[in-house]
DNA sequence: TCTATATCACCC
DNA sequence: AAACGGGTGATATAGA
């Protein structure tokens, strides 16, 4: 490891930097403090707010021979988009690495700054007094002088935490990897900066709606069985009307009564009384106040949380994020006046990758003529070779269940099930996809082996997986897929936000894209060339198709698995101008 | 009244 | 119901 040791040499300057800003329901970073440390001369420089506005430029060196190291780097990068400064050439992001170091391994101290130290034999700081800290940054929007040295000494602490953390991990950085994983850092603080244009008006209407609505609705189905304890369903109460009425009712492991729609959905057709009240509970589940953080310019902005998952991928908060709302509830997606938004899928990403990393000739076929179900279903002589779309949209389906479940050692049962096919003939058709695509069960089966045997597995690009006990074999079997697709999104994102696109949002194998209407056009050809290209590269070859889905200021994002429910709730909150 | 666990709904 | 990958989060219950 010694000849690694000095690899950062290689650099001018390298400066940690920490900042320390509020960021608030939506907002922009309000910036608050920085610290710099230069790496070489040990020289920490410390500036408070004030000072920071007054800098034109970044007072540390960003030039293409320098690097800026920090942990969490979109944090201190989107304070330094808000200051309107240029951007570092390299970063270095002890964050990112730390997860590839310890990716798959259960961390009892998190992922955390200090959790990264901890991990490594390296505590230092108490985690409580940071954590007072930070209210003390968040919650306050002015400081006393005292205050003040306190934040700048907190700020302070962290760097020096930083430089130890760098000492121990810098001769094990894979450098041109952790550079990669850096701009990609860099891309998703601008992104977050974009944030997705939000139609603040009907979402106040939401908000002031939505709970009268859902309360009236519970009163008047809930009278003819008084299982409810104000807007919450009460099992006892259910068990004792279940009783009273003599219905025989499923229960889970733990001996509760089963509750998921599936099991309303069969004992209703039964007992048609329990009709109504799987019709309350459905509505119910699915109507709950979106708490999306908007911003004063009306764009939703939440953490991406790049690297968050085992895959690489991006993590963000379900509730926090636009896109991890329910289908339906998206339809508050809407361009600003005079703009437009495009979402450009990957399509069927992950049989392109599966196909060009396994070099299977007939897969990728299958990919590239464009309908990779129906194309198995003819390899596999399961359609006939004049089959179309429409021709044989059924058996189309169950092909697509089989091919995409085969990715992750969907079991013949399931498939069944899931298909509505007979086993006998999904365990067929597994069979015949194993004759159809050889050398990808090869690969595959390969992929699994080595991963069992080395204890680990990796993307092209190097992101890593430790293998323990606790990993199931259809799980390393997913992996290369999902991970590759998180490669192919991250030098997609980072290509399109250092271009000229205004990229709001990744969405695991999608992004929204924005533009003035009279550029919508060019903007969405361009991304999709730059989508083109990143699939090509992580492929190693096969063109990757994309989809595109675009919205044109008035209309508004909808899905269209979501068109009902919302059109039932926006009439429900008496909001029926945004029906869809 | 708090936390841990189980179950469910939802996303790509 | 069900050996299908990666997730977040709400709700309900049991247990301390």
């Amino acid at each position: 490891m010694s000849t690694f040791a000095g690899q950062l040499d290689a650099f001018a300057h390298l400066s940690l930097v920490d900042f320390e800003f509020r960021a608030l329901n939506g907002s922009r970073p309000d910036v608050v403090c920085m610290v710099v440390r230069d790496y070489r001369s040990g020289e920490v420089r410390r500036y408070w707010r004030d000072e920071l506005v007054n800098l034109r430029e970044c007072p540390f060196p960003v030039g293409p021979t320098d690097a800026m190291v920090a942990f969490y780097a979109s944090a201190e990068l989107g304070c330094m988009l808000e200051r309107g400064w240029r951007l570092p050439s390299h970063v270095i992001d002890l964050f990112a690495e730390h997860r590839v170091q310890t990716n798959g391994l259960q961390l009892p101290t998190g992922n955390g700054l200090l959790g990264a130290l901890a991990w490594r034999g390296l505590a230092r700081i108490d985690v409580a007094a940071k954590d007072a800290m930070r209210d003390k940054i968040l919650y306050q929007s002015s400081w006393t002088q005292n205050e003040r040295t306190e934040i700048l000494d907190y700020c302070a602490s962290d760097v020096e935490a930083l430089t130890v953390l760098l000492d121990f991990m810098s001769p094990t950085l894979d450098l041109p990897r952790a550079l990669l994983r850096g701009r990609y850092m860099a891309a998703v603080a601008k992104m977050e900066r974009t944030g997705i244009p939000i139609d603040t008006e009907l979402r106040q209407s939401f908000v002031e709606g939505w709970q009268r609505a859902r309360v009236e609705l519970v009163k008047t189905v809930d009278a003819e069985y008084g299982v409810y304890d104000g807007l919450r369903f009460k099992l006892g109460r259910f068990d004792e009307w279940l009783r009273v009425h003599g219905i025989p009712w499923p229960r889970t492991d733990a001996g509760l009564l089963k509750l998921d729609d599936d099991t309303f959905k069969e004992q209703s057709a039964v007992w048609p009384l329990l009709k109504p009240l799987r019709e309350l509970r459905q509505a119910l589940t699915s109507m709950h106040v979106p708490q999306l953080p908007v911003g004063p310019d009306g764009r939703n902005r939440s953490l991406l949380a790049p690297f968050a998952s085992k895959t690489g991928r991006n993590q963000p908060s379900a509730k926090r994020f636009a896109f991890g709302l329910a289908a339906w509830q998206r339809g508050i997606i809407r361009p600003p006046e005079g703009w437009g938004l495009a979402y450009l899928d990957f399509s069927s990403q992950e049989i392109g990758i599966a196909a060009g990393l396994s070099g299977d000739p007939r897969l990728i076929e299958a990919y590239e003529c464009g309908d990779p179900y129906l194309a198995f279903g003819k390899q596999a002589g399961f359609a006939p070779p004049d089959a179309t779309r429409e021709s044989h949209a059924r058996v189309r389906d169950i092909c697509k269940t089989v091919v995409l479940g085969l990715n992750y050692g969907l079991g013949a049962e399931r498939m069944a099930y899931q298909a509505g096919i007979a086993p006998s003939l999904a365990a067929e058709l597994i069979q015949r996809h194993h004759i159809a695509y050889p050398r990808y069960w090869r690969w595959s089966e390969d992929t699994v082996t080595s991963a069992l045997l080395s204890n680990q597995m990796s993307s092209i690009f190097g992101w890593r997986r430790k293998i323990t006990e606790i990993d199931r074999p259809t799980s390393l079997m997913n992996f290369p897929m999902q991970a590759n697709g998180a490669e192919m999104m991250r030098i997609a994102a980072i290509a399109a936000t250092e271009g000229r696109i205004e990229v709001c949002a990744p969405v695991h194998d999608a992004f929204l894209i924005a533009a003035p209407l009279e550029q919508l056009d060019d903007a969405i050809r361009h991304m999709r060339e730059i989508m083109s290209r990143a699939g090509y590269h992580v492929t190693g070859g096969v063109h990757i198709r994309t989809d595109a889905k675009v919205i044109r200021y008035p209309g508004r994002y909808m899905d269209e698995r979501g068109v009902d429910m919302w059109n039932r709730v926006v009439r429900l909150i008496d909001r029926p101008d945004a029906i869809y």
